[in-house]
DNA sequence: TCTGTTGCCGAAACCGGTTTCGGAGATCAG
DNA sequence: CTGATCTCCGAAACCGGTTTCGGCAACAGA
């Protein structure tokens, strides 16, 4: 019996620490201090602080998956891959995964990921998360127009934040960056070094970056009292080889552009292989500036001049987004955006006449 | 109090399927559901085929969280990134997490992941996902001799599954890739095409894998009767840096070697660095021969020949291993390993000997 | 002093499962 | 026919929380 005792005691040492032990220490029930802890009106000031202060003494944390039975939410915020993406986002996904993990972390929640390789997969694996409970809410990476996503969520009612943005804001919100303002800016540092016949290769127009981007590459040549050539402006354009092909295009035209802008960082590294299969030295007689900030970009000769996002912190925003978005704020509250930072790197270059 | 019943048949109607609705359509009680749902001896195989039929037609799933507050197991498996970690991993980053997810969610189970950016953050990453039940175990990622999450696992007792092997096995389940096997082919690839002077450029010896690829560089070089000259052989090459700091070493030699096999495609691509530095043409002048199979390698000039590894059936077993373990069987059974796929893509040729 | 609020907390039901325990009925040996 | 054993299931406790409801005490107003 004094064995049992003591093995039991030893269990009891090692368990984890519950409402009733809180309780019992303050000598109140533990609906009293359920109450203190998610801050009902109804417990006295004194006595919330009472609580909270042995609960932190305590190392007490109510258990999640205790609280979801009755609350049916897991404080976990859900991601979705969509592996038939392209691969752009791929550089990124330790970061984004590093921001998404920080943000929710210090909130106490998680992050359940999950990955689709079709759209039907993608639908049933939303589902499926919410069905058991593993997600409380979605962070949608790279959104598109009309996105399916965003429709399945919104007509089930469940929170969710999107890194983009749309005209139908209905019930959205979102952490975004402002790609319009890096394209006119890519313009106006190009303006400023004497080009005047400037391309523009965006990315996929089903995106919602890609209309916004497009807008501030207009705005760009706007300012600068420059006209478009609607041949210098193409699209789709997300991978190396769809930069290559196009580039192709560009860099062949009768009056071939001295500078293009991509929407995207790989596309660049397309224009890179068109331009070199030409001849044509970077930024001698083509300059290159893009948008993304991948790490290939540094090790590309010359180094890429680009825009760059910071997607751990977008990720971290992203999560605290989310996580207050499930709590119900006023999604119209929760929209936030920032800035691209830009990183010179020696792929622009004066303007020159080709021969 | 029409309306009201209206109402809430209308929310009876889109509320989830619990154990009671089940157990009420068949005239069961919760107990006997459970039980038979779970297995239990004193459930007649009747019943419990009666009970899974009808579990499976009203589409019952228990869940997670409420079996959880009694087993304490929440079906999750948990992932903690390593942000310090070099960067070889992010290529692979989302293969890997389609092939845990895919793994999970075929069992019905789901990923949690988590990132640090030190060795403590990691702990209390591990830490926390087990206080708080969001990871019944872990895959552990690019191991390490002397692994202190091994040691951590190991002395709490919880379930872990190793991407990676080791001698001190004591507890652990793994899957690996043979990366001896590949080194050892790469060697006996070389001298097939008349090489006899291979230069060896291991990755990080603090990881498991690196010494079982040096095994595999020696006994190819022993099978074929070559002396290996120590000055050929280095170590800690992970990035593309990394390589064209060693591969200059090894082109700068006296008697320089005519081919290169690296543990890494990175520091492969480092090597082509040096190589061109020089002037050095590859595969005419040097061969190179790497290992992983990274999606860089098809894009460089000329193309990486390399051992590609299945990346994302590696995430797919290590999910079906972890959740076998968790599930409580012998880890001893649980030890799988693959061979990585040759891919010759041109960057080795005939031996020739520099002017 | 009595009544009506108000503030604050305890008691108990509840969430959706699991697990222990006990007992009814069938089977079997004597 | 009786008693023991075995099969199989129901009853109820339990897990760790949340939430509803009611009541006690203090306080206000009269």
């Amino acid at each position: 019996m004094g064995l049992s005792t003591a093995k039991l005691s030893a269990r009891e040492a090692r368990r984890r620490v519950t409402i009733n032990d809180v309780a019992e220490a303050l000598g109140l029930t533990k609906s009293t201090v359920s109450r203190a802890m998610n801050g009902y009106a109804d417990i006295s000031e004194a006595t919330q602080l009472r609580v909270r202060r042995m609960a932190k003494t305590m190392n007490y944390l109510p258990l999640s998956h205790a609280q979801a039975i009755k609350t049916g939410r897991t404080r976990s915020l859900g991601l979705v891959l969509q592996l038939s993406d392209h691969d752009a986002q791929r550089p990124f996904l330790a970061e984004f995964l590093a921001g998404l993990s920080a943000g929710a972390s210090s909130e106490s929640w998680t992050l359940t990921v999950a990955a689709s390789d079709s759209h039907d997969d993608m639908i049933q694996m939303f589902q499926s998360l919410l069905r058991d409970g593993k997600a409380d809410g979605f962070v949608l990476p790279r959104t598109m127009n009309d996105d399916p996503r965003v429709k399945l969520l919104r007509e089930a009612h469940v929170p969710f934040v999107m890194y983009g943005r749309q005209d139908n804001s209905e019930g959205c919100a979102w952490f975004d960056i402002l790609g319009e303002d890096a394209m006119r800016d890519a313009v106006l540092h190009l303006v400023s070094l004497g080009h005047k016949r400037i391309g523009f290769v965006n990315g996929g127009m089903q995106y919602n970056y890609a209309p916004l981007r497009y807008a501030g590459f207009l705005e760009g040549m706007a300012q600068a009292g420059l006209t478009v050539d609607p041949d210098l402006v193409t699209e789709g354009a997300v991978t190396i080889e769809d930069g290559k092909r196009v580039g192709s295009l560009l860099l062949d035209h009768p009056v071939p552009p001295t500078a293009v802008v991509c929407a995207v960082d790989f596309a660049a590294l397309g224009i890179y292989r068109a331009a070199a299969v030409r001849g044509l030295s970077i930024p001698r007689d083509l300059s290159v500036i893009a948008y993304d900030g991948i790490p290939e970009g540094v090790h590309a000769q010359p180094p890429l001049t680009t825009f760059a996002v910071d997607t751990r912190d977008a990720g971290m925003r992203l999560a605290t987004l989310l996580i207050r978005r499930i709590r119900g704020e006023d999604p119209v509250n929760l929209r936030e955006t920032a800035k691209a930072t830009f990183v010179d790197r020696g792929s622009t270059g004066p303007a020159t006449t080709r021969p």
